[in-house]
RNA sequence: GGCCGUGUGGUGGAAUGGUAGACACGAGGGAUUCAAAAUCCCUUGCUUUAACGGGCGUGCCGGUUCGAGUCCGGCCACGGCUACCA
């Protein structure tokens, strides 16, 4: 009898698919289409368990959609620009080509021994020139829809690396890798118009029913509508071109409330004060410079400055305010001036207290509560309030209501007009790096800012760039820089900057229904297979990269790239959890924490114990693996050890896929015993006759629930709860006195029922009793009905609620012959003592409850 | 601060309003073995009882219901996202 050899029999497998080609995804109508993506990976090098939970998910998902009889695709490539390549080759002189096309091969290897159901004919990465060449004719397209444009723009600038820094790269107001102070630059950027789609992306989100109703809500919130009233406080005195300020609010029933003018130090105003008045302008350098980490916000007092100058208000023009710059007014967001109402707002309020500004309250709880406020008075807008300083609406009315009377009145006044705002800006795509996708543009002296000649793509990067010297590249390359302009054919220059990577991946889905087009897309291609019918990925990709692609799929819809019934790309989202793993820690003669790996540890009674001393070290449970802590569990290891099947089986069966799971090396090692203990039975059956033996029935009947329990499972994203069918079906298989006919029945449908997770495994146990073909090929197994209906049924008896006894009844006996039968039950004839029952509950087939 | 989510054995976690704790880990006991490995079997929420059995039990308090882990209201704790968004 032969022993369990993942390693031969997964070699064995991946061969025979590849020599069938059994996963290559060609168009047909003669099934339906089903296009299951994961998000592609960016080429660390290394893959993780992280990555193989994902995988497999997506694999399961991919292997039980071929099994119902679909054409599946099921691709893969690679997030292939970014930093990190260009700091590899700052720290180690390499280059980032070199490095990631590296990369990307020590990944592909990782993950070849995994077995996934890829379809690897359309693998691509970003950084393929072929690849982002199709991106820049999109760049191209978009720009003569109107849905790219430049603008000056603030950026974070590294003085001593000589470049820009994304927000997450700046610490303390340093530059994460020089520690130079962060300068704030203006430079000239291009920018998707993604907020001429802002309430196109808002109201769509309803129609992905599909999506995690969480991923839905961060996405609302992040496009963040609001309603309200913009209108403009005439300004007494103000200097030349100021005699007015615009402020937009969204409580404009609070008007008769307002305090104070606030006006951001970035606003106009302000910048035309800075120049006569030093005291105000070193005010508004500071305010500049204050941290933007949350803890900093959370810490910095309300700061202002009287600048001096009064509006009117413009219910009573001989009303007067002052005007403050004050540090938590933001530039980009309304138009950069508030109305400050102390009594409503708690930044109003605490502002006021300290500078000794009126607090007047517009509306009270009821009529006779306290005007006299200690805190803000903030009610929900939905709950109704009386208003003592209304001048619209009814005096008891919910904010909401009076919000609305308030912009009506006020456009009828004259007073501004009502507005609709969002909080999602434009996206910047500008990046002053090398490792990126070129912007196809071409500087001229007389024609301006022109796109490149379609012709002339892809715009290539340069490979002969040092970065010895800091600063992009590509603008000390003169003979990249130098070129005739594809407009009058004067000498001209290109742009040297790149294009953000999120740009990358908000349009490769598309991509891989038809990845060697030579234009971005083939329409009948994307029209066949569009759009991703199931999408898998992490949760931190939950606003940006899912938001840009929602744009992208749009603007390439009006650009001709995608069939309007593609506008948005993904059907239904599915984000799983991290793999985790315990911490083993000790403290060290300095008292920071030491970290040891999990083979230098013994585990015995839930404690952990240096091999090498004996000496106790405290156990971290579930937490995410990083490097730093020790806790990373190497794939390569694991597959080694146990095989893919085994870790595959693993990440999927102890959580809830949504949720982390945490890797352990008892649980790993538990699988591999199982699925030793599956193959064994596996030969032991294959060694039977045929001849009927003790149970058949009965053994049917469990491969038939068998089936119910996980395929349901399989569709619903139970994978665990699947897979805990499939070890009690397993059980129950081992014990069965069924003969070999049954047996055999039985251990196919089992094999068949691992495959999306076990499919190595499989196909060997498929073969050795003598499937026909390939078991990724043959059709999946179909509960019989009549096989799930039971003969009889245990009904558990409760007495007040309580459950005291159980009877077994025939599954179809009727209601009042259960009562009867119950009603006579010792249990109940002494409970009951004579009397009659109050009340009888009989729910067929589950539960009697008896009132007394 | 805002929004969202989650609280069930020693652990990860199961339970269309209907027997709470499936399945797995860990722990304990046994069989097999010269011995071990491997394998197989049994026990395992807490508590009380010699036993049969009983009591308690899904973060806390209350409500709806014949019946609540599940639904409703109010608290507490933890986690995530977002943030001076006017």
């Amino acid at each position: 009898m032969s022993t369990y050899s993942p390693s031969e029999i997964e070699a064995k497998w991946q061969a025979a698919w590849s020599e069938a080609d059994v996963f290559k995804a060609v168009r047909s109508i003669a099934k339906p289409k089903y296009y299951v993506l994961e998000m592609f990976p960016y080429p660390s090098g290394r893959i993780h368990m992280g990555h193989v939970r994902n995988y497999t998910m997506g694999d399961v998902i991919a292997r039980y959609k071929i099994a119902t009889g679909h054409n599946v695709l099921h691709p893969m490539g690679w997030d292939a620009f970014g930093m990190p390549a260009e700091n590899a080759a700052m720290a180690s002189g390499g280059h980032p080509k070199d490095w990631t096309y590296q990369n990307i091969a020590d990944m592909k290897a990782q993950m070849q021994p995994l077995g996934l159901s890829i379809d690897w004919s359309r693998e691509f990465a970003t950084c393929d020139p072929e690849y982002y060449g199709q991106q820049q004719a999109l760049f191209i397209d978009f720009l003569a829809k109107g849905l790219i444009y430049r603008k000056k723009a603030v950026v974070n600038w590294d003085p001593i690396d000589m470049t820009v820094l994304a927000n997450e790269q700046v610490i303390d107001g340093k530059g994460w890798r020089s520690g130079a102070e962060v300068e704030r630059r203006e430079l000239v950027q291009w920018f998707f118009k993604i907020s001429d789609y802002s309430e196109e992306l808002l109201t769509a989100i309803d129609s992905l029913d599909n999506w995690p109703a969480k991923v839905k809500l961060m996405q609302s919130n992040w496009i963040g509508k609001s309603r309200g009233l913009q209108f403009s406080f005439g300004l007494v005195d103000g200097p030349a071109g100021h005699d007015r300020v615009e402020v937009y609010t969204t409580r404009p029933d609070t008007l008769m409330g307002a305090s104070f003018v606030g006006i951001s130090p970035d606003h106009p105003l302000a910048k035309e004060l800075e120049r006569t008045n030093p005291a105000l302008a070193a005010f508004c350098d500071e305010c500049r410079k204050g941290g933007t980490t949350a803890a900093e916000v959370e810490k910095a007092d309300k700061k202002g400055y009287d600048t001096g100058l009064t509006v009117r208000h413009p219910f009573d023009t001989s009303w007067e305010l002052p005007v403050y710059i004050a540090n938590f007014i933001l530039m980009d967001y309304g138009t950069g001036a508030i109305f400050g109402c102390p009594a409503h707002d708690p930044r109003d309020f605490e502002f006021a207290t300290k500078y000794g500004l009126p607090i007047i309250a517009t509306f009270l709880p009821d009529a006779d509560a306290n005007p006299e406020l200690t805190e803000a008075f903030v009610p929900l807008k939905s709950e109704k309030v009386t208003y003592v300083k209304g001048f619209a609406g009814a005096p008891d009315q919910t904010g909401e209501d009076a919000v609305d009377a308030a912009v009506d009145f006020c456009e009828a006044n004259g007073v501004g007009h009502g507005v609709t705002k969002f909080r999602l800006r434009d996206w910047g795509l500008s990046r002053q790096r090398y490792w990126g996708c070129p912007i196809p543009i071409v500087h001229c002296d007389d024609c301006g800012a022109v796109p490149e000649a379609k012709e002339n793509l892809p715009i290539e990067l340069p490979y002969d760039v040092t970065f010895d010297v800091p600063g992009n590249p590509l603008d000390r390359h003169p003979t990249w820089r130098n070129c005739a302009c594809p407009s009058c054919g004067k000498p001209a220059m290109r742009e040297t900057d790149t294009m953000d990577t999120f740009v990358d991946s908000s349009w490769y889905y598309a991509r891989f229904t038809s990845p060697h087009a030579a234009t971005p897309t083939d329409l009948d291609d994307a029209a066949y297979w569009m759009n991703v019918d199931q999408y898998i990925g992490g949760i931190e990709h939950a606003i940006l990269h899912l938001l840009y692609s929602r744009f992208f799929a749009r603007a390439m819809n009006m650009t001709g790239h995608l069939p309007d019934s593609a506008v948005e790309p993904f059907n239904a989202l599915f984000t799983q959890g991290m793999v985790t793993h315990a911490i083993y820690q000790s403290t060290g003669a300095n008292g920071r924490p030491v970290y040891y790996y999990p083979e230098a540890v013994a585990l015995r009674d839930d404690k952990a114990f240096l091999i090498s001393d004996g000496s106790e070290v405290e156990i971290v449970p579930s937490a995410k693996m990083s490097k730093s802590k020790n806790n990373v569990v190497d794939p390569d290891d694991i597959l080694a050890k146990f095989g893919a099947d085994t870790a595959r089986w693993f990440v999927l069966s102890d959580s809830p896929p949504e949720r982390d799971v945490e890797w352990t090396a008892s649980g790993a090692e538990a699988t591999f015993k199982h699925i030793s203990r599956v193959h064994r039975i596996a030969t032991e059956v294959a060694a039977m006759g045929g001849a009927p033996g003790q149970g058949d029935d009965e053994l049917l009947r469990a491969m038939h629930k068998a089936i119910e329990d996980v395929t349901s499972g399989v569709e619903s994203f139970g994978f665990n709860a699947a897979i805990a069918k499939l070890y009690g079906f397993t059980a129950t298989l081992a014990k069965s006195k069924a003969g070999g006919a049954a047996k055999r029945e039985a251990m196919c449908v089992l094999a068949q029922l691992m495959s999306p997770m076990t499919p190595h495994l499989s196909e060997e146990i498929w073969t050795m009793l003598g499937g026909q073909g390939l078991v990724v090929n043959a059709p999946w197994p179909v509960a019989d009905p009549k096989m799930l209906i039971l003969d009889t049924v245990t009904m558990p008896i409760q007495i007040n609620g309580k459950r005291r006894s159980e009877i077994a009844v025939a599954a179809d006996m009727p209601k009042d012959e259960v009562e009867k039968l119950v009603l006579g039950l010792d249990i109940v004839v002494a409970a009951l003592n004579g009397a009659a029952p109050k009340k009888l509950i009989v729910v067929p087939g589950r539960i009697v409850n008896i009132v007394i």
